[in-house]
DNA sequence: GTGGTCTAGACCACG
DNA sequence: GTGGTCTAGACCACG
């Protein structure tokens, strides 16, 4: 659920951060939900117990998480700005940036097409 | 034209790699122009030769400079794959990874519609 | 009446001990009014007994409640120190910082105004 | 400048966060002024780098400092929201929290002309 | 030399 | 057992 890549250059804290993101944006994740403990991630992973502990705390910073000490580390409520602040965040700056390039925006939205096209046969991740 | 940001997180090299795909796909850069000395640039930008050098490195090693040992870097030929490879290889990416998260082609179209609404008006950089 | 907040970092005892205060304070408890049990506390709030103990010793300690041992925990008559040690401690705390920090008293004493005129319409918590 | 205290129960890296607040709000520490480096503070001050770093970056998320790898971490330019955010955030919740217990705004106003009173003869920190 | 990331531990309070 | 903090190192890219 959690695969790491050692070798992308993406720090593992980011990508755990990224990937956290994507399960919550995926459904996979609900409110309330409980993440691994610190150190079960860690040993599943890999990593250091440390590296968990800072991409669960950049987490939580961002309101995405939660965090009872004793307890655990939790899904929080995704309010309407989630969508906004995280999954669209990075498009919406790629399409200011192309558009401004002078790029019609008819050519985004048919490559948009095609990858939904190609989307469509490979339904693994 | 290729003010960097030193705040920013990304490598003052690799802004340098952006910021000359961007004037090439603008059209500000053309075919055979030749880009400013390594020295040069350094001194206008206020920083170390050796990273416009690498700069300059990373663009021949993509095909998008060649230089002429004792002339210079020029821009090369753009062909097809030009854009595809430099300008839409993001945009691709983060389009399919949103897919991938179950939102439908019909929101990134919208989303791309109100950003071009929204850029019509400011046509500064 | 001890609604307990899990998720915001302050410990539960701590949170027992501040609202028990904060009740004396208001006149909502009352010298030798008599708290809820250990276990009853416990179950209405659904924590551990050991949690509301813990609260209620160190309350004890503070002279702020007292015990009779096989009959239960009772609020201690309050002198003047009471507000003087609990409820203003930290207040002073804070101003002595911000002065220290240049502000004008004249700064502070505007901003209470304007707490109090908002908390006017709100009397509910 | 950066005296801290190990016994003090706040953890390191947050008594650096909020002395740095505090340097900046007394005005000995302005904007694009150069933090001492993550090693030489944490030399200085008998502690080790990464909870230096941890302040740093935290700092950086609140966008008090900003970092430039390779060359140092800098104070931010200050915006009108710094004092609503940092410096009076918690003092508007001790004087909510007060005022709704039922104590008077002219109480805490004269306790506020007394501490002033009392500071003005120690002017050393 | 600088900040950024990570390891492989440790001890703590809380529950 | 849990998260929170900290130590005392290490290596990296960037400049």
């Amino acid at each position: 659920m959690f695969s790491l890549d050692l070798t992308s250059g993406v720090p593992l804290y980011e990508q755990i951060c990224n990937k956290t993101i994507e399960l919550i944006a995926k459904g996979t994740l609900k409110e309330n939900d409980r993440m691994p403990s610190v150190r079960t991630f860690a040993k599943d992973a890999g990593i250091t117990p440390n590296t968990v502990a800072k991409a669960y705390q950049e987490l939580e910073n961002k309101k995405i998480l939660y965090s009872i000490p004793g307890k655990g580390s939790f899904v929080s409520k995704m309010d309407d700005s989630f969508y906004k602040d995280f999954v669209f965040a990075d498009f919406d700056n790629i399409v200011k940036s192309i558009i401004r390039n002078g790029i019609g925006k008819d050519v985004l939205k048919e490559r948009i097409e095609s990858i939904a096209k190609n989307q469509e046969g490979n339904n693994h991740d």
